[in-house]
DNA sequence: TCTCAGATTAACT
DNA sequence: GTTAATCTGAGAC
C-alpha cells in the first residue's frame, strides 16, 4: 500500500543512467518478466523525455500455445527470434499498438509484454496524446501505454538497452516491489500459467478487467 | 481466396 | 454488461 518514493523521487533524471544490459534479457521470459516490475522505460519523442515505472507485465514465449511465435516465424513476430533486448510492436484488434521487449534463453523465441506503467515524468505530453487527463488512465493497458508514449511499429525491433528513442532503465536502488502473479488477460489458451506479473496493489495496472487472484 | 478469432479500448445501454 | 471499431495471421476450402 505504501508507497516508499513519491513520483517526484522517481522522476530523477534518466539521461544518466545506463539502460539494462542485454544479458538481463537473456534468460526465459518468464524470469525476465517480473524483474522487469519497476524499472522505468524511457521514451523520447519530439523533443520530450517520457518516463514511466513498470507496473504490469505479462510473459510469452514460443512453448507458449497463446503467444504469438508459437507457431513459429512470421514477418510480424520476427522481433521475438531475434536478438534479446529488443521492441517487438503489432497492432491488436486493428486499432492497438502493443509493446513488448524481447527475451529469451535456450527457446527460439519469447518476449515480455510491457502492459502497463505508472507515469513519472512527461505526463502533459502523455496526457496530450492519450487525449485524457486521469494520471491513472494514461497507461493502464498495452494500448493506452503504446499511445500514451507514442509507441508505433516505426519503433519495431529498436534495441532498448542502448540509449535512443525508447530503452528501459534501473528502477530505484533498494527498492521493494511487492509482486502478484495471477493469469494473463485477454488469451483463451494456457490460462493454466501464471505469467501476468502485477505491482501488488498498484493503482495504474490495467483497470476494468483486473481480476482477484485465481 | 475467404472466413474468423484475436495479448484491446471506449462508448453506450 | 454489451458492442463497435478495424487490421492481421492462420486455417479451411
Amino acid at each position: 500500500m505504501s508507497r516508499s518514493c513519491s513520483a517526484m523521487e522517481n522522476a530523477v533524471s534518466t539521461r544518466t543512467v545506463e539502460p539494462l544490459p542485454r544479458h538481463f534479457f537473456r534468460r526465459s521470459a518468464a524470469e525476465v518478466a517480473p524483474d522487469l516490475l519497476g524499472k522505468r522505460i524511457v521514451r523520447s519523442v519530439a523533443g520530450a523525455e517520457l518516463v514511466g515505472r513498470i507496473v504490469e507485465v505479462e510473459a510469452y514465449d514460443s512453448e507458449d500455445p497463446a503467444s504469438h511465435c508459437f507457431r513459429g516465424m512470421t514477418d510480424r513476430n520476427r522481433a521475438m527470434f531475434g536478438e534479446p533486448g529488443h521492441a517487438y510492436v503489432y497492432l491488436s484488434h486493428g486499432l492497438h499498438h502493443c509493446l513488448n521487449v524481447t527475451a529469451r534463453a535456450e527457446l527460439p523465441a519469447g518476449g515480455v509484454l510491457i502492459r502497463a506503467l505508472e507515469p513519472l515524468s512527461g505526463i502533459d505530453t502523455m496526457r496530450a496524446l492519450r487525449g485524457r487527463h486521469a494520471i491513472a488512465d494514461l497507461a493502464s493497458g498495452p494500448g493506452k501505454l503504446a499511445q500514451a508514449l507514442a509507441v508505433d511499429r516505426t519503433l519495431y525491433g529498436v534495441d532498448m538497452t542502448q540509449p535512443g528513442p525508447l530503452f528501459i532503465v534501473e528502477g530505484v536502488a533498494g527498492e521493494e516491489v511487492p509482486i502478484e502473479a495471477t493469469p494473463r488477460i485477454g488469451i483463451s489458451r494456457a490460462t493454466e500459467r501464471l505469467w501476468r506479473f502485477t505491482v501488488a496493489d498498484s493503482p495504474f495496472v490495467s483497470g476494468p478487467r483486473r481480476r482477484a487472484k485465481a
